[in-house]
DNA sequence: CGCGATCAGTAGATCGATAAACCTTCAACC
DNA sequence: GGTTGAAGGTTTATCGATCTACTGATCGCG
């Protein structure tokens, strides 16, 4: 049986064997039923397995004109985020016969844009973008036939569909939740306080907002930037603890962070949520099972995964331009376990 | 400058525009030095960009009859581990100008054989599979041009190239440290004592092979199946410590379950390492700033992705069949954190 | 009986790039 | 002078599947 499927059969020998035309082979392959009568169909089945013949994509798509493949483009896969995301992305494009193509480009500005680069997208049907770094200003330059969709961390001003996580809602919900559960000294852990729409910018802003709320001032220097893993929560976290400030609340803006933040509290013998609150950011795996485990923001990916889909999906299909752009705005919710406190009934007292 | 870059540009307008042949343009656009003066070489690179011209890749591939990708079948991207081997083959290929393409399998044999399937096969020049089911038998009837490496847990007697974790080296030794460490009674949690060459029942051979070493018998109601989410691991202990069966070490299969053991004897009030020691194997991140850090077995990931990566491009360059078959075997190393004790000095009483 | 419709299928052009072979110049060398 | 040969191109024939248009039958129906 070995020897049979070497790769060069091609429609053309399979009509020959069935006594047929290539285009009658064609249309069984592509199941256009009404052209090809039962016999001839079974005939050309039996000759398909015969030889062992397989569609040749390359051809089938350069005549079509369509790959049958999305891309997608993300900073990174070695990241629970993403990798769930791709995965959530990769499971819907296939039930629409769809293949999803994942190129990473490292978070890094040029590398987004890049990945948008037309010559880049035209080998892809359509094309999601998951937007880190979140400039802007490069993406009007983008001229293009293939539909795209930005994840974005917020509503930019593009010519393209949008699904947007509400960072500024949910970093505002983080803090709002600390602030009601008596801390008053939050840290800001891997903040920034800067008006760029970056991630941790908004979720800043956030931050920012909920103390404004409630009529109480920020002390700066609670803003703590840093990178995103873990190593940089517990670092950044150590750092504080040595420097003697004082804190009794920590707003992580990813749970990497809060969970190098936890552990570098553990090794300083700080108690959560005791002494210190805090809250995360993403409802990763590993915060439900922390010690303590982790009270964080669950910012709805599976909703957001559809919404990609079906705003990808109805570009793809639509004739061009009918459909105005659309954003989407998913809001994020919290998730309370143990590194809060539980409600605190009566006084606002210290 | 909108409206320029529509995608039906080809290399005969850029000929034409350039007042050259297309197999000039060809010539220029693929770097092939000496067949193009540097001066022909300019007008059409002017053409190009001012046409907007970008190469149509199914035309390319059909023509080529190699498609310049690499797939890569794997259970789930959604999990720490096959995330970054994902985007470690991805750097790797990319440096040698080939795109990685994933195609995730959910780990069920029937899918892993399917995406080794030869209708899938061809659409790429080379095809790494992920091996997590492990069933061999299904493997031989597999007939392809296309080159296979397998990464796989167990060197299989398959006509493919190879790379392998010693699993069974890796369990054997995470238990032997524990033995050392004086634990006697050793959960294998996630287990299972079974000859089949899956990962668990591999890894626990290795804690079998341990015992037999030191000379101890092994309570085989200590072994104790689960799958491998943190949920299960924290179920599986829960359930143990309800049942009150006695036990001071546990070897869990991958971090992930022993991440869940942690928070389920936390939950119980059992101190690690003092009353019970723990062992893992993956080497997460997680693992590293958990409470307690996680003593764990390094399976040599980028080593791996490596040999992974030399294996397929021999392959790939290679005319076909001059090379034996190569099985690569990469050995797994202990790092010790705070989830065990330190060394013991002198005696081996309880 | 004759007209259009429906079914089953064929013929030929075409998608866009490239491999292989072929043609000029022009320079160098014996 | 004739030959070799490199440099710089061009021509032509594909790669394999599919789209468009067309041909014969066969059938229903007034």
């Amino acid at each position: 049986m070995a020897g049979t499927h070497r790769s060069n059969v091609t429609m053309q020998d399979v009509a020959r064997r069935a006594a047929v035309s290539p285009q009658t082979v064609s249309n069984v392959v592509n199941g256009r039923s009404g052209r090809v009568s039962e016999d001839t169909r079974l005939r050309v089945i039996e000759s398909i397995t015969a030889l062992g013949y397989r569609v040749n994509q390359s051809a089938r798509s350069l005549r079509r004109g369509r790959t049958g493949t999305v891309g997608l483009g993300i900073p990174t896969l070695d990241s629970e985020y993403y990798g769930a995301l791709a995965e959530a992305l990769s499971d819907r494009f296939l039930e629409r016969g769809l293949r999803l193509v994942i190129e990473t480009t490292g978070g890094a500005v040029g590398a987004e844009m890049q990945s948008l680069a037309s010559s880049r997208l035209d080998s892809y049907d359509g094309f999601v973008l998951a937007l880190a770094a979140g400039d802007t200003d490069h993406l009007v330059q983008i001229d293009t036939d293939t539909p795209v969709v930005l994840l974005g961390e917020r509503a930019l001003s593009s010519q393209f569909d949008h699904v947007v996580m509400d960072n500024i809602a949910g970093g505002c919900r983080a803090t709002e939740f600390l602030l009601q559960r008596g801390a008053h000294r939050i840290v800001a852990l891997g903040g920034i306080d800067s008006d760029e729409e970056s991630m941790p910018a908004l979720r800043t802003r956030g931050y920012l907002d909920a103390h404004a709320t409630v009529g109480f001032d920020v002390d700066r220097a609670l803003i703590v930037p840093s990178t995103f893993g873990m190593e940089a929560g517990y670092e950044a976290t150590s750092r504080l603890l040595e420097q003697g400030r004082a804190f009794d609340g920590v707003f992580a803006m990813t749970d990497s962070v809060a969970l190098g933040a936890l552990r570098a509290l553990a090794d300083a013998g700080v108690r959560v949520p005791d002494d210190v609150q805090v809250v995360g950011f993403d409802n990763m795996r590993a915060g439900r099972y922390s010690v303590p485990r982790l009270t964080t923001i669950e910012p709805a990916n599976e909703a957001r995964a559809d919404a990609i889909v079906d705003l990808l999906m109805s570009r793809m299909t639509h004739p061009r331009g009918d459909l105005e752009r659309r954003v989407i705005v998913h809001p994020a919710t919290l998730i309370e376990r143990e590194s809060t406190l539980g409600p605190r009934p009566g006084t606002k007292a210290n």
